[in-house]
DNA sequence: GCCCACTTCTTGAAGGTTAAACTAGATGGG
DNA sequence: CCCATCTAGTTTAACCTTCAAGAAGTGGGC
């Protein structure tokens, strides 16, 4: 970081101070209400979500992981938490004697069946009813382009010299 | 919440899932930034610029708190922490001997001073260098409805009949 | 002047997250 | 077959966040 920085023009200091606020505010009023209503963050929300739309209910933890965009690690303590709760059940898997699936329990998938509709209610109250569909495409469209620079990177792209 | 769910079209799902993706990558992406190149996390980072922005960079905890929209127990712990990095100074406040500010010492302004650059870069990068000016523009309206929509309301405004 | 309700800020405990180290199993070249 | 290397997942300890409770100060009504 030699090189003279660029820093942010007027709108884009104004547009960033927007998103730091709105994303933040957000995430603490998902957290709230889940917590109130669910019992459990957002987070932990989103995997059972996530396992609910799963074949059979179930994924293989680095594969939760990867769509969660969340670390093993933090997975790995979440589904503790989420299996004391008796939402997620652990089971081995057939083909890696390494792996485990993480599974949606009945009782898992009946706390989400419950608490869905609420928590739908909070996202559309916060987002969707204050944005023309027209904005809905714009957030979608500048929202896939900052997920896809910010996806790992398969390795070799930041050594060109290898590939 | 006893009426029948209005769920999210899928161009709204499609948007819901891009933005949680893209802001969870994001939030990550800065936390290890700037955890690695300055010793601390984002927020820690945010409320070093706010106090750096501030009259005689120092504010009150209350209104610190209430600009990085973070609880006051939250930046109770936090300026703990910054104080022990020599960072931040607690001081009494002359109007109200409830009041504390905190301010910026000379160390965290030069480790503000030096870490700026690259967290500018990593803005960029993210964020600003892969939008289109009119797409800046876009994201800006959208987040600040978003979080005029989020503020923690004026308390009378839930209680109408009081007005 | 005295209450009482309110605000400011801190604290402690419980729970969540991170980074690094570790176990166990898979994989592929020699 | 053997071994180095990689991948899957967990664990530990340090750190961060939240919630509820509490100490201390303020200020309006009487």
């Amino acid at each position: 970081m030699t090189t003279a920085p660029r820093w942010l023009s007027e709108q884009e200091q104004r547009t960033w101070r927007a998103y730091l606020q709105a994303t933040t505010l957000l995430e603490d009023h998902l957290d709230r209400q889940l917590q109130r209503d669910a019992g459990m963050p957002h987070v932990y929300y989103g995997l059972l979500v996530q396992l609910s739309q799963a074949p059979e209910r179930r994924l293989r933890m680095t594969e939760l992981a990867r769509i969660a965009k969340i670390t093993r690690s933090r997975l790995s303590h979440a589904v503790a938490r989420l299996e004391r709760n008796g939402w997620v059940r652990r089971e081995d898997c057939p083909s890696d004697r390494r792996g485990q699936n993480a599974v949606l329990t009945d009782e898992g998938y009946a706390v989400l069946k419950q608490t869905a509709p609420g928590h739908v209610a909070t996202v559309r109250q916060a987002m969707f009813d204050r944005l023309t569909p027209e904005q809905v495409g714009q957030l979608g469209e500048i929202m896939r382009i900052m997920a896809e620079g910010l996806q790992p990177q398969d390795t070799d792209a930041d050594l060109p010299w290898l590939r």
